[in-house]
DNA sequence: GATCTCCAAATTATAGATAATTTCAGTAAT
DNA sequence: ATTACTGAAATTATCTATAATTTGGAGATC
């Protein structure tokens, strides 16, 4: 946890960055300075310039030629888009992935939940539920899909750091709990039904632009 | 079609490699070397990381680091899966686009599918097509999606360039009837099954990695 | 008082140079 | 013959410097 060892400057100055703008520690619509960033990570900004591509890619940033990047957005319209995008995908990932499922691999996702719902604060709760996803959707042998779906998931993780509930942890807990059993009775599409609907809940309050 | 204006050095090389990949100028699994291409385009290297970095979020080319870039490969596997999210995410699309297409959206996506019944090369036949589902799609008023289905696109257009048969065309054509006729009808299910089947074919034969 | 123009400071984009790493051919050892 | 080493050449990643563009404000004009 502490500097992150990573190959390249650039993709540590990357991570560092999704991880402040996923927490809010940069604001929404904040201006990203090249030099300045650049200087704080005692690097060039070159490799910045490098790591906002990447952050741009996952949609963290928007890019205008010539004048700066700045930290994207996120809208109530925003915010439901990608939670559709990820809802349509992880359903596709769960059909492809339910062949291949083992007792193991639901066992581990049962216990993924058990942490969630032992969770204390915001990072463990949604490592956990991350867990929980990935253990279930990887097993769809799909990479690209799942590259995909992890972007849009922390994309939307942007709206847990923002105003997270403890309340909506149960809820979520009973979804993860209803899509395991679905999958253990091997009724693929209840299981895609409810992580669907899972998926696409974003709050039941509406968010400021 | 001479130099296309773009506003960076870098968007610019990058809009010339992935159509060179797209094309199969450049082969799968083929190596691009930063100082080759920023001789060949006159340029110094950085703007060409610069480009390396969209087309691998383009899922163009695949980035190791330190080891270099290579154009990614396109296995059956690949192609499917990038079929079926497509299919997936056009889906979604179509949906949300559905109630606000007009008589003369859809004439327009008419038109679209006769240019491409006329079209002689692979190229006008990519476009027209192209055409005909931006045009029922870009209703849906969701830019990340847009760009997601755009990008799985043009990664898709790789296989047409690779092997197209003028026989594909037929049925391709007769899809896109269906569809239009299903939107005018008002029948949004029945649209939305036939554009799922029609984007996630990938032709009869199975092709090598 | 509001708007426009123009200039300086800040910022982005690119170039050229350097350090660090990988690749690979050629040679030696088994 | 095959495998393991070694070092030069090639290549990637980064830094420093420079050119081009944008931003923001001071002063002029209406």
């Amino acid at each position: 946890m502490t500097t992150a060892k990573s190959d390249t400057i650039a993709s540590r100055i990357s991570r560092e960055l999704a991880e402040r703008i996923v927490t809010g520690v940069i604001a929404a619509g904040a201006r990203l300075r090249q030099d300045h960033i650049a200087e704080e990570f005692g690097a060039s900004h070159v490799p910045v310039r490098e790591a906002f591509r990447r952050l741009e890619a996952q949609g963290l940033v928007v890019s205008e030629p010539r004048r700066g990047v700045r930290v994207a957005g996120f809208s109530l319209d925003e915010v439901k888009e990608v939670a559709e995008m990820r809802a349509a995908l992880e359903v596709l990932a769960l059909r492809h992935a339910a062949p291949h499922l083992t007792r193991a691999i639901l066992d581990a996702a049962e216990a993924a939940n058990h942490a969630g719902e032992k969770a204390v604060d915001v990072q463990a709760w949604d490592e956990a539920n991350r867990s929980f996803h990935r253990l279930i959707l990887s097993p769809c042998g799909m990479p690209r899909l799942l590259k995909s779906i992890d972007d849009l998931q922390v994309v939307g993780a942007r709206l847990l750091f923002s105003g997270w509930r403890a309340e909506w942890e149960a809820p979520t807990d009973r979804d993860h709990r209803a899509i395991l059993s679905a999958l253990r009775a091997g009724d693929v599409d209840q299981a895609a039904s409810v992580l669907a609907r899972h998926v696409q809940w974003v709050g039941p309050s509406p968010r400021k632009s």
